[in-house]
DNA sequence: CATGAATGAGACTTCATTCAT
DNA sequence: TATGAATGAAGTCTCATTCAT
């Protein structure tokens, strides 16, 4: 029987069976349904079965691969941050050049592979929901937020030190050349889905517009003058 | 009726008793309620109970308010919506001086009136709740965003074509202008609570570095002019 | 308006509303539904909602009194435990007379007091559940087993002292005189409730057969003196 | 078919292979599991899984041997009270010489046969659920308790007759006499698991004390004849 | 026969809302 | 008006049972 060779070897090279496939196509079916659903809800709003009814399955069959809704999307989470970081590690490892292009390569990448991809509705259920979920902020802080600190504010180092830009406070300038990208991701998850609000502006145009303005900000200029000094501005209150 | 006229001559007079000043407070108080805990737990996980239980009063007392919780955060954020657009108005209004101290002063006053006080709520819970409520959406986008970025446009729109700044996309350097403060809104209400988060930077400084930032990158380079002197910053207020 | 004076009065005596009255009646009203759901179904088997049905409330309503099923099982049994043991020290307090008599009577008390009523429900219930709640058991131990061993335990030691009875294992022939009483209030919620079952054996005459047994049991054989009044009981059959 | 005599062969011969010993083991494999965990935890608590886990098989297979929960429970009973009868005929069998040395040898050997052993199980079962059977009731009555009780009491009648013991109600009697020893056997399933409880008394001694004061209380008083020797008793194991 | 992925009825529990007082 | 006891719809999660492989 020539035809059961083939079908051997698949099963030796993997599942073969549709219900096979099916299984181990679930999580990742799963999750997706959740980042979509919880990114467009809110994860109290959602209910485990929409989630499941979304991924094809039944209720039950949720349970079968997280043990409750929490942990779904603490796997969601997961899932979508680790490529995070991998792709920011990736990135500066292979990154040859000058500062500005390593910054706005940075800031490039992670609107292409972040930003404009269903993974930005992370951001939107991170700042709904963290508060309830206090062990999640503590997960996240170590494993999102200070990596990608880092990245950029290593980054800014590098380009004060040789010059390339002038002096600035590095913590809150990074956090000032990340919250307009984070903050198009959020808006698109909230505002962007209204009706109205379409067509307002366009994503690639504020994501060039603001790289171009933080670049030519940082850059030193001809003449340099007076520093703004902001680090000892604090409000008057 | 010798005993209802002094009552009546409180009355006509205005809120006399505690009593009466509370029951003329109540819609206030419990809108303080809501958006305090709203805001720092989302909508979903709020229970009517404990905004009436922050407010001094009991469930039931809720409901002689707000017919139900979904009225009662569209009041939240009908009322809290007034004050920014109340804001906004006033923004305009004070505006005397160059295109680059308007903008740094309209963001300035933006943090402090808005950004820093417990109104900031408002963003969070608008940017996690509008795809639950699209009616919401309409005239949050009449209200407040279209009023917002205009103001900022025109503004904008000044400086180019006074030449002090350079040419660029108005909308979308709008859009960038305001996302790092309202993005710093939402860290407030969400990353900002967690005890990790606290400290690793200065909402001040951000804020300060951000204005320079972004009015430095607008600057023509050609013939550099005065800067914009954020050192001096606070608003007359 | 004499007839507002006496209602005043209840008011002072107690509760005077129907709603009030209900209130503070809902949570004996809701032990006494669940001992008897329990010991006939079982706690597994007992539905949250068929304990409020036959309290007359709504499942939302048992829970406004108990956090959880198992927290009703559990002040079930604290109710009637309570109950049970304070029974029993008064009647070791009151006690003035023979051994033997204060064994009778405090057999015949049990079955009176506990074996008789709906409390017997709870022996059933701890039997088929203690493996499943392991402080249950802890707290059972302490408050009901413990006690009412060393009760007659204590009694046995001072028949053998005073010579009334012979000298016998004394935990165990404590065990031995309690285990046949307890047996009935089982078999009474178990298989005294099939049709069959019935009318096979008279719980009283158990009662005194078991009492005159033992206690003739436990009689010195040398010298025969009043017998423990076994006239009174038994049936020959 | 020469591959297909031997097999034929080995089946007619009896389970030869480890597979086919294993097939034909499955249904009392699956019944001791689950006599072992409803014992335990009771039949609610018992999830059919944990059965089929225990008896080394999926849960699928469980199903292939028993249609339901239900009907593994009763099959679990039937068998073992098939158990439980065939003691009592060998019980009835064994018999040689006087009542009293009848009556215990009769206790003895239900609690070295019945009580002593994982049957034991079988009347914690039976006692916590038969309410929720009642068919069960009705051959469990037939089979086991009307014979036990009959055999007892044909026992004492002939005691009576023989002089040997006073008269006595018989059928009460005959309860008395085997409560303690079911007792005991309920207790091991349920307050004897826990470890509060351990040690506090030794059933062997309880059954020994059991039998000799139920022996006592039954002899005549006027002639002290030979006491049934309780101290020797202990159990050969 | 055996497996275990999948199902969905059903249980516990929560909480927005009502309404008698 | 104000209260808070009561309700019951709805959500999370479990698990007996089925069935494709």
């Amino acid at each position: 029987m020539p035809l059961a060779l083939p079908r051997r070897a698949a099963l030796a090279a993997g599942p073969a069976t549709a219900r096979q496939r099916r299984k181990e196509a679930r999580p990742q079916e799963l999750l997706d349904a959740a980042l979509h659903l919880f990114g467009e809800k809110g994860f109290a709003a959602t209910r485990a079965e929409e989630v499941a009814a979304r991924a094809g399955v039944s209720k039950g069959t949720l349970y079968l691969y997280y043990p409750s809704k929490e942990e779904l999307l603490k796997a969601v989470i997961r899932e979508n941050l680790s490529k995070l970081i991998a792709e920011g590690l990736e990135l500066v490892d292979a990154y040859q050049g000058s500062t500005s292009e390593l910054l706005e390569l940075l800031m490039q990448t992670w609107w292409e592979r972040v930003g404009n991809t269903p993974a930005s509705a992370i951001h939107k259920i991170m700042f709904s929901e963290v508060r309830n979920f206090p062990d999640l902020c503590v997960f996240y802080e170590d494993e999102v937020i200070q990596p990608a600190n880092l990245l950029i504010a290593r980054a800014l180092r590098r380009g004060i030190v040789s010059g390339e830009f002038r002096e600035v406070p590095v913590q809150e300038t990074a956090l000032v050349m990340l919250a307009p990208l984070i903050f198009l991701a959020l808006h698109k998850h909230s505002f962007g889905a209204c009706p109205v609000s379409k067509g307002l502006h366009d994503p690639a145009v504020v994501v060039n517009t603001h790289i171009d303005l933080v670049l030519r900000g940082l850059r030193r200029e001809a003449e340099p003058h007076r520093a703004a000094s902001p680090a000892k501005t604090g409000l008057p209150s």
